[in-house]
DNA sequence: ATGAAAGCGCTAACAA
DNA sequence: TTGTTAGCGCTTTCAT
């Protein structure tokens, strides 16, 4: 099957002893210089690499870090597995990547599995079932192992790691001010992630801003049936006298906008709109959304860092932090 | 640090070999029942997990995947590993992922580090440089060392391995048949991927379609820079008479739909537009987007299937063959 | 029915 | 300066 070089095999036709030819390779000072030549020579002449398999079970390092997330399909989890990705090869690691699809099974299933073909660390946002059932023995079960977790945006309190948010619920309030700001009286809020810590801090920012403003409305629309979506946001805007509408998700926003279209509502003349998350949505949307960028790819790219950063220098009595990306309103054509 | 529990603890705690042990585990029927229940139940009071490394570097097998992907934030891609994750984990494999940002350096680089990281197989859809600069060593020398390749969507014919590809052509070819259908005289085939194969493909299917019906006009704009797609296209609306556009990517019709909106154009009315990959940008669109669909998740779940099996199933002199996945048009709004 | 020993490919302490 | 040895955790052949 494979037949890659080994230090034997170099060994051998070299006529000298394995760890010879090791401490060549590594230009050990302790072997002559002509040695070491000859050995240097005849690996690149058989283009040989050290097994990687051997390297990790010797050093107990895989040089590989597990990377959990719930979906793969929403713009904002592929732009930070990119970011991940990134700085993950920029410092030599690899990721292995697994989609829970918001599945707390899967994602105990997944844990475990990686936790045994031995990653370095963990980045994890946490599946919505997870984060709704708050069941989190399978991190506290590898961080026995003194396995380093490092959590981006969809974290737990109950798990003491590193952590990379967002502050949504500062976004939300600038959104929410930035609407007031251009004469936006009555404003909706609508979400279709009701059951996420990120919605729940977007809402309060929402409410907060809102009631130290007596003459601003907020009406909260919560649409948990997501087959249904359109329809219920056509009948909503219909329903309700509304001049904004933020939209706790880059669809709800999208589609927010799309139903203006059919209902001949002029946006940002009648309707103003502002999305979560900087996605393709909103950059190709009709007119442009006005749009939270949450920088899904420095969140990853963060985490990454941090991860490594943790692994590369192993320190003693390591205290976790908590690390927060500033996220910006990044305006465009859906708002005046 | 890591403190895994190892066969050599359970047996030496037992008082027994640590082949026994190893044995008891695997329910070999030259021990005793009696021992295999007692090590069963001391390996499952410490949870214990053979350590993946070391099964690995004895059976030459990691159970791993290694997949190259030219991009991550094109929802063609995302889907296509999407099929992947799911159908690799079904039969207990995990994947490696790595991105190449379309850069033909990148893909040696993680090409190689794969293969010495012991990847079982690969999947691979490559990047657009190389497709372009047409160098492909790097998969020789992994089939030198007889580790299997599967190639999904971007694949080259020097290479002799298992393909999984779009009947791009035939795609088109529907696409265009539908614009005649519907009666569409003057066709527009717009593109901002011109350096793929899938793009000639879709594109000679263009031209063979029209060139049938000599009532038909092709116009064919390739968009180079990228920057300046929206404006380019806008400038193109205006200044052709045009009936209909099929955008040879998601975007180009997307941005398309947009344009015709800036212009007063309407929907199919005006013009019908017809874009390839049925992603968010499709469904979310106003009016909403006709598409072909090359069902990506499909395609990525093929592609997984016939690595895994070929994998599981280590037949001997095998014969590599190419598998097309039908494509489908997708009747949505922005036709008639 | 159980165990000893070799070996997967590598590193590193220790010997020579 | 080079080589011997043990060991990482596991599987497997060959004793006992």
């Amino acid at each position: 099957m494979r037949k890659k070089v080994t230090l034997k095999q170099l060994a051998r036709e070299l006529n000298l002893s394995i760890s010879t030819v090791s401490k060549s390779l590594k230009n050990d000072p302790e072997i002559s210089e002509k040695t070491i030549n000859r050995v240097h020579e005849l690996a690149s002449f058989y283009n040989y690499k050290p097994n990687a398999l051997a390297v990790s079970l010797k050093s107990n390092k895989t040089k590989t870090i597990g990377i959990v997330l719930p979906e793969i399909l929403n713009h904002f989890f592929a732009k930070a597995l990119f970011g991940i990705e990134q700085e993950a090869s920029k410092s030599g690691y690899k990721i292995v990547t697994c989609i829970t699809n918001e599945s707390y099974e899967k994602e105990v299933e997944y844990v475990e599995m990686l936790n045994y073909s031995s990653v370095d660390g963990f980045i994890v946002a946490l599946s919505q079932e997870t984060q709704v059932l708050n069941k989190l023995d399978h991190y506290q079960s590898i961080q026995r192992d003194n396995v380093p977790i490092v959590m981006f945006d969809r974290v737990s309190n109950e798990i003491d790691c590193d952590k990379v948010i967002v502050d949504d619920k500062v976004a939300s309030k600038n959104a929410i001010q930035y609407l007031i700001d251009t004469n936006c009286k009555k404003i909706a809020l609508i979400t279709t992630i009701g059951g996420l810590s990120v919605a729940k801090l977007r809402l309060e920012g929402a409410r907060e801003v809102v009631d130290k403003n007596d003459d601003i409305t907020l009406i909260e629309l919560e649409l948990k049936d997501s087959n249904n979506v359109e329809a219920e946001i056509e009948k909503f805007l219909k329903n309700n006298d509304i001049d904004a509408v933020l939209g706790l998700d880059e669809t709800a926003a999208a589609i927010t906008i799309n139903m203006s279209h059919k209902l001949g509502y002029k946006i940002p003349d009648d309707i103003s709109v502002i999305g979560f998350t900087d996605g393709l949505l909103s950059k190709h949307s009709y007119p442009k959304l006005t749009t939270v960028s949450q920088h899904a790819e420095d969140l990853g790219a963060r985490a990454a860092q941090i991860l490594v950063n943790h692994l590369d220098n192993n320190e003693e009595k390591y205290k976790s932090k908590t690390e927060i990306v500033k996220t910006s309103l990044i305006i465009r054509d859906s708002t005046n």
